[in-house]
DNA sequence: CCAAAAGTGTTTCTATTACACCCATGT
DNA sequence: ACATGGGTGTAATAGAAACACTTTTGG
């Protein structure tokens, strides 16, 4: 087979790099670490990793997640590609950014020290390498879309949740606030949501009652219309 | 500067490729073209190249773009980057699929018959290359979605156009019929359109007023929240 | 008994849908 | 005169937004 057309082109280093979002109770965070080599070492970075020549680049940034907060089976969800030519100072980069949703209180905070990795709130983003601004940008406009039409939220929650808590997830995404009687009915009239018998105490006197989201129910519906705001 | 981490790494292909998206006066079409060089030289392919090294990833689109078509400034779009390692059969090509959109009537037929380019209804896309169908299926789920927002359905129509041919563009892309009286109605109330006096007579006999988008009055409203549908 | 957060309905308004007839013109 | 596609209004329905009081319970 002649494939001499590939053979003359010019190879260059593929990236991810990942924007990996928690919910900190009242307002979103991204965790960001402090980069280990140069250049820019020691400022901070989003996680990121080159892409390998046998791996496919989702798996890239399954790896780069894992290794770096050793966390997996993670929603993931390709943002963009940032493809400039000056974008890295150290040569052409090209990098493929990723989003993730994690749980924040199941991370790990042995893995935050090791890394040097922090929990930043996203209206107080410190300065960052290259075009990882942007990415973390465009990273937060596309979740405020994706969130309203799809269930990624409780990526963001535990599996047990309470009302008043899904909202401030939402109002904390959205950066504006909800009226709780309008969004409670919304969002119970989904039919996607199990309340159970036991209450969460700990915020309150009075205890607000816990949820789950119901994968099957959700998984029977038309996804087609379905609008959660 | 210590940048040896950069140079242990693996460099790979990098590829764009382009769904170009035209209309057809009843439907959706893309335009394809039989692959010039191996593998696969003969069969039907999405307009495709290398990006090259000291390239911006979004100038390699257009330049292939303009390359195949002999368009430019045209509406572009990045879709989504393609990385698997098996997506191509000669080798590791990660590639970033961009769509388009042109105004069918301008597209140079001749440049059609120099790279044995044809347009293809939607529904009648023949078998493609590699992971090309799954493109143009993302840029077709893409496409509804964004101009459901976005002022872009234009770029595939004349300056001037009439309602009815606004209404089957849209009739086009979501696949389905639309009110006549509801669509005029939204499309109005958006306070876009600029009626002129003049009539297209081609279609019918009473003829129908050309109306043209106002780029101007588009500018000074909020994005946000706008609905074209 | 009081502070703090949870829970719960109704009304208004706005947007969407459904639907049918007359108009202008070229042949 | 008639066939063809263009243009227009109203009523019914559904969804979104605004709004305030009662409940529970730990201290």
């Amino acid at each position: 087979m002649d494939i001499s057309k590939y053979k003359s082109q010019e190879r260059l280093l593929l990236a991810v790099d990942c924007i990996i979002f928690g919910f900190g109770g009242k307002q979103m965070k991204a965790l960001l670490i402090k980069r280990g080599f140069q250049p820019e070492k020691g400022k901070w970075s989003l996680m990121g990793g080159f892409v390998n020549k046998n791996e496919n680049v989702d798996a890239a940034a399954a790896r780069i997640l894992r290794q770096l907060t050793g966390l997996k089976d993670i929603y993931m969800e390709q943002l963009h590609c940032f493809g400039d030519t000056k974008r890295d100072s150290a040569g052409r980069v090209v990098s493929i950014a990723y989003f993730a949703l994690i749980n924040i209180a199941e991370y790990n905070e042995q893995l935050t020290s090791d890394h040097e990795a922090r929990w930043f709130p996203l209206d107080k983003i410190p300065t960052l390498i290259f075009d990882h601004k942007q990415m973390v940008q465009k990273a937060k406009e596309r979740l405020q879309q994706k969130v309203a039409n799809h269930p990624i939220g409780f990526e963001l929650l535990p599996v047990k949740f309470t009302l008043p808590q899904l909202q401030s997830l939402y109002e904390g995404i959205y950066e504006s606030p909800l009226d709780k009687r309008n969004f409670t009915r919304k969002i119970l009239s989904l039919n996607i949501l199990k309340k159970l018998a036991e209450k969460e105490k700990e915020s309150s006197r009075k205890g607000a009652f816990y949820y789950v989201f119901d994968r099957d129910k959700y998984g029977k519906l038309n996804h087609d219309g379905i609008k959660f705001l």
